[in-house]
DNA sequence: ACAAATTTAGACAGGCTTGTCCAATTCGTC
DNA sequence: GACGAATTGGACAAGCCTGTCTAAATTTGT
């Protein structure tokens, strides 16, 4: 046990540490590549490991490409769940409460490296993995929207929206809040912390114009003097 | 000159057909199997043309694959500047008006066969050829946003709409009334009429919830707090 | 109908990639 | 320190793909 080496070099990882590492490199390449322009050596060298130690732990390229999406449908369905967990509830400022679970939305699930990757996976290759992507379209969107639906209605039953179909809502606030990073998503880039404050400002607005609670003028006054 | 021929074959075709022949087989092929699992034999194939022809019609792969997209983006373009043209200046029945719209928006730009090209080949490729999908932000998205904006403002200014920031409104019509596409676009499907009908119905009634005009003070307050 | 241009089928070299095999080395563990 | 398991680097065959070249067949324009 020699610490004293430079925190820049790993110089024995464990066996489970590599299987990561391979996982970790190949989702890039396969993202940036493509499945068939993807090069297991460079999938290797980007791993730090040998070429034959990528096939000793995942066999050939389709089975890695699978072990792949699997990964990154799993920690992104986790990082989903534990965001929509932080759904603001009992809010006491609504639209600054909205906006900012909007911004851990995006900060956390859609914008980070396993967001991005899975989805262009899906756009990349699921036509060729149709029972694989099926598996994430009802793991992935499927929940997360029937949970996010879940919190919407709960928000309205408790007086503070006023929503006909929780489920169209939910879609819609995910739509809205994500409105003015579309471009930037399709062409692979990241948006600024800004850009994602912005959309997710821009956003919750217009959804809660759509759907804050009608009732008097008066109400809807007090409602919006809180902001 | 033998018109009796069967409708199925098209003996001989000329030069040009040939070339728009061969860039709408790429486009299918480049599209179903990315840029580096695209197979020149393919597209020969799929062309009904020998793979010589391709070649001497567009020197190599790389040229090929600029001539499709550079071909897509001309045609989305003018697919979609022409659709806004027909936007409802005049409204007679607001709702009605802006959901024809929203499905004709949908049907002839975004789900037909140029539309879902052209947007699997940015997001598959667009990292790879910058300066190539650069051009296509500024003319496709770009323009087609102000434009929008324009028809929404002109529609504010008639008083059928309180809107805050044209820009903002135009894109976030267009990401309601695509809420409940987003699905079956990122994994190249092709929704139904009755699903596109039904995305726009939601995303427009949404839309007008929160931008119709308003009369009472504190809604134009909120209005112009938007800006 | 004739001449020029285009298209075709096929062969072909060169390069790249996948997946396997193996001997030497290194690692984890006792 | 020693043993077994994992890793490495390199060689290797087989297959596929691009892009070129050719000679023959076909089409087009006149």
């Amino acid at each position: 046990m020699k610490p004293g080496v430079s925190p820049d070099i790993f110089p024995p990882r464990s066996h489970e540490a590599k299987r990561v590492s391979v996982v970790d490199a190949a989702a890039s390449v396969f993202c940036r590549e493509g499945y068939a322009g993807a090069n297991i050596d460079l999938i290797a060298a980007e791993a730090g490991v040998s070429r034959q130690t990528v096939y000793n732990h995942h066999g050939d390229k389709e089975k890695l490409f699978v072990a792949v999406v699997r990964d990154l449908t799993e920690r992104c369905n986790a990082g989903i769940f534990a965001t929509i967990a932080s759904f603001p509830d009992q809010p006491t400022n609504l639209e600054a409460d909205l906006i900012a679970f909007a911004v851990r939305m995006n900060r956390n699930c859609i914008c980070n490296r396993d967001g991005r990757f899975l989805r262009k996976l899906i756009q990349a290759e699921g036509g060729r993995y149709p029972e694989l992507f099926a598996e994430w379209r009802e793991q992935g969107p499927g929940r997360t929207w029937s949970a996010l639906a879940a919190r919407f209605a709960r928000l309205a039953f408790a007086g503070h929206l006023s929503i006909g179909d929780p489920d169209v809502a939910a879609r819609q606030f995910l739509a809205l809040v994500n409105a003015e990073l579309q471009i930037t998503f399709m062409l692979g880039g990241v948006p600024t912390e800004e850009e994602v404050l912005r959309s997710a400002t821009n956003g919750v607005r217009t959804f809660l114009s759509a759907f804050a609670r009608r009732k008097s003028p008066a109400a809807k006054q007090a409602a919006l003097a809180h902001a």
